[in-house]
DNA sequence: GATGAATGAGTATTCATTCAT
DNA sequence: TATGAATGAATACTCATTCAT
């Protein structure tokens, strides 16, 4: 559809100031995502909502758009560099970490999760870009790395891209089609830990499959 | 949010006619969802490919959400009476029918893509109603009963509850996730491959855990 | 710029009402042009002064462009007939004729001024327009006809048509010009006057220099 | 309509920086104008042109009427100044000096057509001032006397005043409509050719009539 | 003087739904 | 029953101008 929406920023916000509003009416339009939802969101209402006017806005952001991608890029650097630390713990052994991983990936999720359920439904405005795209492509690459970087070293090299593909695919699509339900504490903790139980038997039988001398597959 | 649309039918189709004519909508429907997307389905265009006019279109749905609704009801029943030939052919041993209902689900999910992808785009206009999540709630139900019926009778019920609800959940948004991107036979069929690998391991798993006597859990 | 904008009627006014609907609207239009000017003509104002709903305005042209389109088609073609009639009258002879034409002609811009003074501030608008360039075209070839058949048919053609373009240009932008200003009943008379002495003086000596055995050209 | 933009430069510009401003941004509007026309001309992407505040650029002009009067002006002057270097070349007979005065008019009007068209585009924001009309007024009388600085003599007065106006009112608006349309220097030569034969035979009907002993006029 | 961030009124166009015929 | 004309609220985005720094 439309692919060719720019969104770049319009000016580098190279004051305090900038940055401030900048920050602002992204805070302003995560709120109105959160409670009006995505059909409610509306330029105007980001604007008044961050106390500043529509003219305002539009120097900082080139479109609708340009401010929902925003905040989607601030949701994936955040997933992003969550999962990094967890991975980058060599002191717990693999299983630890996936577990880790899976709960403290499935609980962020859940937070927040009407302002990310809204940006989701938003997503046809800001998803078909270049842009969006090779954000998405390298965001991918970056979480299959940082899961097969848990996987066991002895499974070969493409059965491991495989399997770090599949259980990135399950994390993050399972994760944010649970979240879209309102959960307990308690759920959320259950379900994160059936679906790491999951992973790791995947793991364990690729780990054996791939051990047993000539192995059976 | 707008959760009290009626999404019922204005009337019984008594007359063939009036089911002609809800098929027509239908099928139109699919059509300008598929050709048009999300954003451009509108009545008008719906009532025109459907060679209907507006008014007799809003005699048999009360509403746009109600078209959606529909359309989706008709998927998740397609859906469900797949599985279910799958699931109840007992003739095969139980990790042939979780791998065949894994392949034919994600198969089945990457046809018509189009049309999927932009029903789910359009699922915030029907999605918050009492009728919908009712639907749901009873389709999730009956899936996952079928895919319980596939696991192994030695795990005790609630294990089995939490399996297949976790196998569900994987399948149904790993699977929708999958198909948003353009895909090759190939990579559907290599796709469904891993992740059948790792339903069955995580069935193997738990059979174990659950045999092996007084079992480590 | 803007070189693609549909001018084209969205529906076939069948009906009675449908006609009487687009009329309003153009008289409307023009009534909002002549007060307001170009820079205020918007749809919203049209509309309401037409005693017609935004949404029905669009029913009955696609555009802003297509109104104004129309508005200046309508006056083309009301030239066109005028000059037609004058032009077809060949119990006069042709110096009258052209005296005639030039009379009414400029006359008849001067009249409405404000409304086609208006029209012309909001070419720009429907100008760059296939639609446009055909039309205008077509005018031009017209009119230049009409010109060319009241000229003395011993001017050989080529220099005929050099001539008739010469006079329908000067007719038509210097008629649109000096309509811009707000005259009287009397100067406009003597304008046309003159303008009609030069393209008698004009036409004459093109006759003599085409007359006089091996001319001088 | 807006009869009461002020259309003076703010400030004498007294320092050379202040002239080399104002030239820079004159400049700067011109090439805008030919470049995105009279829809995009805007103080920003002038100011942006020019290397230049927009704060500053209202420092020199006091809105943007003020600009495009600024531009036309300069041309009027340049046109003005051109015709009167022509007129007053006696040492040419007058035939020869109204064919090169509509030759290099025609063609002057041709160049930077793109611009002069956007120019005029714009005329509706400056064109309805008292500014304007004064130094229209003022144009308009001196090209209409060069005009008649170079018909015979003998005509009287008042028809030298008329015929000079016509020719004057035919000049520019013809020649004005011309140049709107690319054209191939030919066609530019051609048709000032024919303009000039036009003048010309009406130029010598009027001596002639006036001339003819008891005349018939 | 110079800057450029902030303002907010203004506008074309769409579309779900109704209801008179 | 069927039609489709009519409605009008809703919304993204622009741009001339000001004024605090």
């Amino acid at each position: 559809m439309a692919s060719s929406l720019p969104l770049n920023p319009r000016k580098n916000p190279q004051q305090a100031r900038s940055e401030g509003l900048v920050a602002a009416i992204l805070e302003a339009a995560a709120q109105v995502l959160a409670e009006e939802g995505a059909a409610r969101f509306t330029t105007a209402r980001v604007a008044e909502r961050a106390g500043v006017s529509v003219g305002s806005l539009y120097q900082y952001f080139p479109n609708k758009a340009a401010i929902l991608f925003r905040l989607q890029v601030n949701e994936w650097q955040r997933t992003s560099s969550m999962m990094r630390r967890i991975v980058e713990d060599l002191s717990k052994p693999a299983h630890d970490r996936i577990r880790e991983l899976v709960q403290v990936f499935i609980h962020s999720e859940c937070e927040e999760a009407a302002m990310r359920v809204a940006l989701s439904d938003a997503a046809p405005l800001y998803r078909d870009t270049q842009e969006t795209r090779v954000f998405r492509r390298a965001g991918r690459e970056t979480i299959r790395q940082y899961i097969a970087g848990a996987l066991p070293a002895s499974v070969p090299a493409d059965a491991q891209t495989t399997a770090a593909e599949m259980i990135r695919l399950t994390l993050t699509s399972a994760g944010k089609r649970f979240s879209e339900s309102p959960r307990t504490q308690d759920e959320i903790t259950r379900c994160a830990e059936a679906m790491a139980d999951m992973f790791i038997a995947y793991i364990d039988a690729l780990e054996q499959r791939h051990n047993t001398g000539s192995g059976q597959a």
